[in-house]
DNA sequence: TGCTTCCTGCCACTTCTT
DNA sequence: AAGAAGTGGCAGGAAGCA
C-alpha cells in the first residue's frame, strides 16, 4: 500500500498458476504466509496480498505519496491537519479532488447542467438512481452541501424529531415500505439506544432517496443546513430542539461551502490556502472546545438509559479484568461529559466474581480465547488462569490486563491506557502470575469437539450454549448428518464446540473463528481459491475488501468526512488523526469493543463522528463459489470504482487519457465485456442510472441467466469504465457539472508510471 | 512515530437450495 | 417463498514497515 512497501524479501513466493488469470509474471509475493511469525502472540499475518512484480507496484506507492504539488504550500506535510493531505496534486482551485462534501457529491453528477451547487446535485443524481421514497433520509436542500438531514440519526435515538427543520425533515406517515437498509438502520438504533447517529452515508448506496425539493436559492443562505456539525447543531439536537438543523454561522464565502476549501481564486495554487485553513480551524467548528460541547451533548445523550429492545443484542464488554470493574467509562479525561446513567440492570456479569463460572456475560464471550493457543474458555478467570501457561518467559504482559505484546512500546502504550481504564476500581493492583502446569487436559469449560465427535467436554450442563451451538450439539445427538458434517469440518476446518458455542479452526493455521463465514473467508488466504485483482495495478488480494481498499489509492475516493469540518479523508485512520488533532477528538469515544481475536463489536455507546460517503463503485455482484471455480475471473459485471476521474469534475482530459491508461486495460478482462460507450452515452452519460443491485438482480431474472444479466448490466454500468469512454471524448469533462473544477490539475494515480 | 495493511465479529444483502 | 449459505463492507486495533 502507499505507505507499506513491497517487502524486498517476501516472507513466502508463490508460483502463479496456470489456473490464475493474472498477469504473466513470475513470482507472486503472499505477504504474510504463515512462517516465520508463528508464535508472535498469535498474530501472524496470513496474507491476502499477492504481487506480481515485487517493487513495481508504483502506482500504488505514487500514491501514497501523493502531495500538494504546491509545494510551498504550508500545509503539505501529510498530517491530519493539511487539507492537502489526501488531496492529491491539486493544482486549481476549487480543487476537484479534495472530495470534500461538495466534490463528493458533485463528482457523481454528471448531468451537465450546471455548475456544482452541492447536494441538489447529488439529489438529482440520486433520484436518477432511484432513491425515492425515502421517509428518513433526505439531503439538505437548503444549502450546497447535501449534508443529509440528520433523519437517521434521529431515529436511531430518542432524540427529537427535527433536528432539522420541518422542511428537511420528513413525515413519518409518508414511509414506504421500509427497505432491507432501513431496517437495518432501524434494527442498529434500537440496539444503540439514545445513539444517534450521524451516519448517513452508510447506507445511501442502498437506501432509498426522497428527492428533496430543491430550494430555489442554490447560492443558499448561511442558514443552510449544509454546515459541519457544529456544537449548536448538535445541542440543539441533544435538547430535542425543533429548531431546524442550523448551519454554521458561515458565510457563503467560507472555506466551509467550497469544498475543498482552498483557496476560491487562486486556480494556480496548489493547495489550500494556509491562511484559510488557520482561519477555519480557527472557526468554532474546528475548536477544541466546541468540540467538547458537542461531544458534551452527545454523551448526553448516549449515555441515556436505553430501552430494552436492544437487549437481545447486547453488546458485551470486554473480558473482565480481573478486580477492575466494567463499569462505562466513556469518558475521555477531557471532555467532561456528565456522568454517565448507570448500566440498566443488573449486570450480574459486571458484577458477579471472576471466578464465577457461568456469568451471562460469559456466555457469547469470544473474548475468551487464549490469543496464543486457540483454545477457549467459559470465563474471563479461567482464560486468565490458562494464560500464565503462556506467560513466564517474556514478560511483556499487561500488568493490568495481561495482555500479551510483541513490543514493549506497545505494551507500555497499553499498560498507560489501561491503568487509566481501571482506575475507578482497581485497586486490586496486578495479578500476581504464577506459571501453571504446561498443560491441563480441559479446562473449565471447555467442549472439544473433532471430526464431528465431542472428544472431550468438561461440564457440558454448565456450558450456557450459545443457540447455534446447543441446536448443532442437539442436532448432533439426533445424528443428524448435516450437522455432524458441520461439525466435522473438512480439509479446511474443524470445529470445536466451547462453552456451547461452536468455535471453527482453520486447519492450516488453526485460528479461530466464531462464524463460519469468518472462517471461510480466511481460508482464501491459503487456498488462494478466489483471487481479487487491483483494477489499477498487479497486486491481488485473497479478500474483497482489502482490494476495495487498496484501490482506493488508486481511484484517489476519500470517503470519511469529518461531521466537524467536513473535510473529508481517505481513511479511517486519517479521519481519526484529524479528529484527534484538530478537534481534540478522544478516540476512546467512540471506538468500539474489540474482541480477543481481532474482531471488531460495536460498541452500543459509540459515537460516530464522521459520515462514511457513499462508495462510488458500484456494487460488484457477489461471487459464488461456483463463479469461482469455474473462472477466476472478475464477474464481467464486476466494474472497477470509479478511477479518479470518477470524480468527473476532477481530471482534465489529459489527465483522465493518462489515467485511462493508468487503469489496467485487462486486468480481469472486463474491459472486454463493457461495450465501447456508444456517442450517445459518451455525450451524455450521466444520464444512466446507475443500477442498483436489485436492478441487476432484476435483470438477472429477466433474463433468466445469470451471465446475460450481468451483461446487460454491464452494458448499461458503461459509465462506470472510465478509460475507454473517455479516451475518445474530451469533451466529456466539458459536460460535467463541476466544469469550473475541470481546470484542477489533478495527477492521476498512476499517471507518472504511464507518462515517465 | 506515523502510516498502511491485516484481521475478524458482525451485519445486510445476494444467491442458492429446498 | 422461505430458509440457508455465501459475499462483502465496516470498525478499529494490532502488526508491520520505514
Ligand atoms: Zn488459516
Ligand atoms: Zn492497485
Ligand atoms: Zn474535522
Amino acid at each position: 500500500m502507499g505507505g507499506k512497501k513491497v517487502s524486498p524479501t517476501p516472507r513466502t513466493t508463490r508460483e502463479v498458476t496456470g489456473e490464475v488469470p493474472m498477469a504473466t509474471s513470475v513470482a507472486v509475493y503472499n505477504e504474510g504466509e504463515r512462517g516465520e511469525k508463528e508464535g508472535k502472540a498469535g498474530r501472524e499475518r496470513e496474507a491476502g496480498h499477492k504481487e506480481q512484480k515485487v517493487g513495481e507496484c508504483e502506482s500504488v506507492r505514487e500514491q501514497a505519496s501523493w502531495e500538494c504539488e504546491n509545494r510551498s504550500c504550508p500545509l503539505s506535510s501529510r498530517g491530519a491537519g493539511c487539507m492537502c493531505v489526501p488531496v492529491y496534486a491539486c493544482t486549481a482551485s476549487p480543487c476537484a479532488l479534495s472530495l470534500t462534501h461538495s466534490d463528493v457529491r458533485t463528482q457523481r453528477v454528471r448531468g451537465g447542467e450546471r455548475e456544482c451547487e452541492g447536494n441538489q446535485h447529488i439529489a438529482a443524481e440520486m433520484q436518477q438512481e432511484g432513491f425515492r421514497d425515502c421517509d428518513s433520509w433526505s439531503w439538505c436542500r437548503m444549502g450546497r452541501c447535501g449534508i443529509p438531514s440528520l433523519q437517521d440519526g434521529l431515529i436511531a435515538a430518542p432524540l427529537p424529531l427535527s433536528l432539522s427543520s420541518p422542511s428537511h425533515r420528513r413525515s413519518s406517515s409518508s414511509s414506504s415500505s421500509p427497505s432491507p437498509q432501513r431496517r437495518r438502520q432501524t434494527s442498529k438504533c434500537s440496539d444503540e439506544g439514545a445513539l444517534w447517529k450521524l451516519d448517513s452515508t452508510t447506507d445511501v448506496k442502498h437506501r432509498p432517496f426522497k428527492p428533496p425539493r430543491r430550494d430555489s436559492s442554490p447560492s443558499s443562505s448561511p442558514s443552510s443546513s449544509s454546515s459541519p456539525m457544529t456544537a449548536q447543531t448538535l445541542m440543539r439536537k441533544d435538547i430535542k430542539s425543533l429548531l431546524p438543523l442550523k448551519c454554521s454561522k458561515l458565510s457563503t464565502d467560507t472555506p466551509f461551502h467550497r469544498s475543498p476549501p482552498r483557496s476560491s481564486s487562486g486556480a494556480s495554487e496548489g493547495c489550500y490556502d494556509g491562511g484559510l485553513w488557520d482561519e477555519r480551524h480557527k472557526l468554532p467548528n474546528g475548536s477544541a472546545s466546541q468540540t467538547a460541547q458537542i461531544l458534551f451533548s452527545l454523551g448526553s445523550v448516549y449515555n441515556r438509559p436505553r430501552g430494552t429492545e436492544g437487549r437481545e443484542k447486547i453488546i458485551r464488554r470486554p473480558v473482565s479484568k480481573p478486580g477492575v470493574s466494567q463499569g462505562p467509562s466513556l469518558h475521555p479525561p477531557s471532555l467532561h461529559l456528565p456522568p454517565p446513567v448507570p448500566p440498566p440492570p443488573p449486570s450480574e456479569d459486571l458484577t458477579a466474581p471472576s471466578h464465577s463460572p457461568y456469568s451471562p456475560s460469559d456466555s457469547l464471550k469470544p473474548e475468551l480465547i487464549c490469543g496464543v493457543c486457540h483454545r477457549l474458555f467459559s470465563t474471563a478467570a479461567s482464560l486468565t488462569v490458562h494464560m500464565r501457561l503462556h506467560r513466564g518467559s517474556r514478560s511483556l504482559n499487561c500488568c493490568y490486563c495481561g495482555k500479551v505484546f510483541i513490543h514493549s512500546k506497545r505494551l507500555q502504550s497499553h499498560e498507560a491506557s489501561c491503568r487509566v481504564a481501571d482506575i475507578p476500581s482497581n485497586s486490586l493492583g496486578p495479578p500476581t502470575l504464577t506459571m501453571q502446569p504446561k498443560e491441563e487436559p480441559l479446562e473449565e469449560g471447555e467442549v472439544r469437539v473433532e471430526g464431528g465427535v465431542i472428544v472431550a467436554q468438561a461440564d457440558i450442563t454448565k456450558a450456557r450454549s450459545g443457540k447455534k451451538a446447543q441446536s448443532l450439539l442437539a442436532r448432533i445427538q439426533s445424528d443428524d448428518a448435516a450437522a455432524a458434517e458441520l461439525l466435522a469440518g473438512d480439509e479446511h476446518h474443524f470445529v470445536k464446540v466451547v462453552d456451547g458455542n461452536v468455535i471453527y479452526f482453520c486447519s492450516v493455521c488453526e485460528r479461530s473463528y466464531m462464524t463460519l463465514s469468518s472462517l471461510k473467508r480466511h481460508s482464501n488466504v491459503h487456498s488462494w481459491r478466489r483471487k481479487y485483482p487491483c483494477h489499477y495495478c498487479d497486486k491481488v488480494f485473497a479478500l474483497a475488501e482489502y482490494r476495495t481498499k487498496h484501490e482506493v489509492w488508486h481511484t484517489g475516493e476519500r470517503r470519511y468526512q469529518c461531521i466537524f469540518c467536513w473535510d473529508a479523508f481517505a481513511t479511517y485512520y486519517n479521519l481519526k488523526t484529524h479528529q484527534k488533532t484538530i478537534h481534540g477528538i478522544n478516540p476512546s469515544l467512540i471506538s468500539s469493543e474489540k474482541t480477543a481475536n481481532g474482531g471488531y463489536k460495536q460498541k452500543a455507546n459509540a459515537l460516530k463522528l464522521y459520515r462514511l460517503l457513499p462508495m462510488r463503485s458500484q456494487k460488484r455482484p457477489y461471487k459464488t463459489y461456483n463463479d469461482s471455480l469455474h473462472n477466476e475471473l472478475l464477474q464481467p459485471g464486476e466494474t472497477p470504482p470509479l478511477p479518479m476521474p470518477g470524480l468527473d469534475c476532477a481530471m482534465d482530459s489529459g489527465d483522465l487519457l493518462s489515467h485511462a491508461q493508468a487503469v489496467k486495460s485487462d486486468p480481469d478482462d472486463f474491459s472486454d465485456s463493457f461495450h465501447v460507450a456508444e456517442p450517445a452515452e459518451q455525450s451524455d452519460h450521466s444520464g444512466l442510472p446507475q443500477l442498483s443491485q436489485t436492478d441487476v438482480s432484476a435483470l438477472t431474472k429477466h433474463d433468466g441467466e445469470t451471465e446475460q444479466g450481468r451483461t446487460a448490466f454491464q452494458s448499461l454500468s458503461l459509465p462506470q469504465l472510465p478509460p475507454l469512454r473517455l479516451k475518445g471524448d474530451p469533451g466529456l469533462v466539458e459536460t460535467q457539472p463541476s466544469a469550473g473544477h475541470v481546470a484542477a490539475g489533478f495527477r492521476a494515480p498512476g499517471r507518472e508510471t504511464n507518462t515517465s
